[in-house]
RNA sequence: GGAGGGUUGGCCGAGCGGCUUAAGGCGCACGAUUGGAAAUCGUGUUUGCGUUAAUAGCGUAACGAGAGUUCAAAUCUCUUGCCCUCCGCCA
């Protein structure tokens, strides 16, 4: 949600920064309806306040014995004037609060303006792998190491679902166990928080109405509408978290990480290329979480972005950080950095974390706010996240990357602590 | 799944149609008192919206949420979220 006074005050900057986005906005007939609506706000309230100084007459008048009679017109009177008036308000109401609910964020300053294709690599980490010999795909390596089981995913759940069996599952738990021993040791509290969340929660996060589509719904039987969903990242839960509270300013910056799995629809957007586990239903993701006053979050992204290509450089990975332009960060985004891992099969980077700053925006859709010492009065949180990170590319990235020509697979050292000291797995007999 | 009880300002808790501008207490802040402190006394203590140069005033709204009855709703009716107790079922 943008500042409804920043869109008073200075429209024209508004629009060029959403232009900057991909976005054309005009605000003029929004600011005139604006305008109608706060003099209607007025009118009404002039009533209300006539109202409740005549209401207050009456128990007076009745203890002495007066003829309340005309009183109780002039009531009935006022009363319809502002059931008409607080009728039209809600309506209009309605009316801007779906416009403004819109409406995504503003790209900060340093974003470029465009799409995709005016993303800019700002970082090339390690080198790719040379290979001796030809390398393989990894579902063909993890298919011979019988590290996941495809065929049986999709009879469980359809296309798009997989299982990960034996050293595979030990493999995907080992990261995200490497995952957690990190963030915990850099002071992020660690939540377990429900993978059914309640419709407000898609709201604050940005992702409703407009992405109501892509996530899973869950509907009662007498209801019209769903009123839940399952979680599509870890976000939607934690930017709700504090959702309409006041926090202390001393209590910031809060930084909190989270494991759950993912779950999407990803309705039409396979591609055969993606063929494995690069686009699933359902992938393992750790989150990171943080909430700041506004003057920490530009050093809060940077934090978060180093945390989780910190996590690939760690695994020995070849990868690269992308700083996303404008109309390529999602909505709710203010600012987005992609950290890229090279899959050799594809002979291409795929996203592994997307760490973002919300700025106030996702605050203002949840009254997420905390009391500014300064002032003593409520202002808006500012809050960030980052995938810190998601196993279902690093999985095939280490597979990928650490094949050997035997078909075995090299395991990350980091990881051989919670492999039982296991340093390799061999192609399946 | 069934039957009850509850939901009120930061917290506790009264109120069950209009003398409530939400009693009283606790906590917190400031002031008085004091050599200093405790105790005591006094004052203040929510958020949104509108108006405004204003974070000053004034107005307005909010007693879990939504709808209704009424001239008037924290208070009555309906729907619903959540919490608690008991019963049933089940991992």
């Amino acid at each position: 949600m943008l500042d409804i006074n920043l869109i008073r005050n200075q429209p024209e900057f508004v629009a060029e920064k959403l232009s900057r986005k991909g976005v054309t906005v005009d605000f003029t007939d929004f600011l005139e309806q604006d305008r109608q609506r706060r003099q209607l706000i007025r009118q009404t309230e002039d009533l209300k306040a006539e109202k409740n100084k005549t209401s207050a007459l009456i128990p007076g008048m009745k203890k002495d014995g007066k003829d309340i009679t005309p009183v109780l017109a002039e009531m009935k009177k006022i009363s319809d004037a502002v059931r008409e008036g607080d009728e039209q308000l809600a309506r209009l109401d309605q009316e801007q609060n779906r416009f403004l609910a819109s409406l995504p964020n503003l790209p900060a300053d340093d974003v470029p303006a465009g799409g995709k294709e005016n993303n800019q690599v700002i970082k090339i980490s390690g080198e790719k792998p040379a290979f001796t010999f030809s390398p393989k795909h990894h579902v063909d390596l993890v298919e011979a190491a019988k590290l996941i089981d495809y065929t049986r995913g999709a009879k469980l759940g359809g296309s798009g679902f997989w299982v990960y069996t034996g050293d595979g599952a030990r493999l995907e738990w080992a990261l995200l166990n490497f995952f957690i021993a990190e963030h915990l040791q850099d002071g992020y509290q660690m939540l377990l928080p429900p993978h059914i969340l309640s419709y407000d929660c898609g709201y604050t996060a940005g992702q409703f109405p407009k992405f109501e589509e892509d996530v899973f719904q869950l509907k009662r039987e007498d209801q019209e509408s769903f009123t839940h969903f399952i979680l599509p990242t870890a976000e939607t839960a934690l930017v709700n978290l504090h959702r309409d509270e006041i926090m202390d300013e001393d209590t910031l910056p809060l930084k909190y990480f989270a494991y759950t799995p993912c779950y999407r629809k990803e309705a039409g957007s396979y591609r055969s290329e993606e063929r494995g586990m690069i686009r699933g239903h359902q992938f393992n993701k750790i989150e990171l979480f943080q909430y700041t006053v506004p003057e920490q979050s530009d050093a809060a992204l940077e934090e978060l972005v180093s945390k989780a290509a910190d996590l690939v450089e760690k695994l020995g990975l070849h990868y690269r950080v992308s700083k996303l332009a404008a109309g390529d960060c999602s909505a709710s985004m203010r600012k987005t950095y992609d950290i890229e891992v090279w899959i050799p099969s594809m002979n291409d980077y795929k996203e592994v974390s997307s760490a973002s700053s919300a700025g106030d925006y996702q605050a203002r859709r949840g009254s997420i706010r905390y009391r500014a010492k300064k002032t003593g009065k409520p202002a808006f949180a500012h809050t960030l996240n980052a995938s810190g990170l998601a196993t279902s590319r690093i999985f095939p990235a280490i597979v990928e990357q650490y094949q050997q020509e035997d078909g075995s697979i090299l395991i990350p050292e980091v990881l051989r602590p919670w492999m039982g000291g296991q340093k390799k797995i061999d192609i399946a007999p």
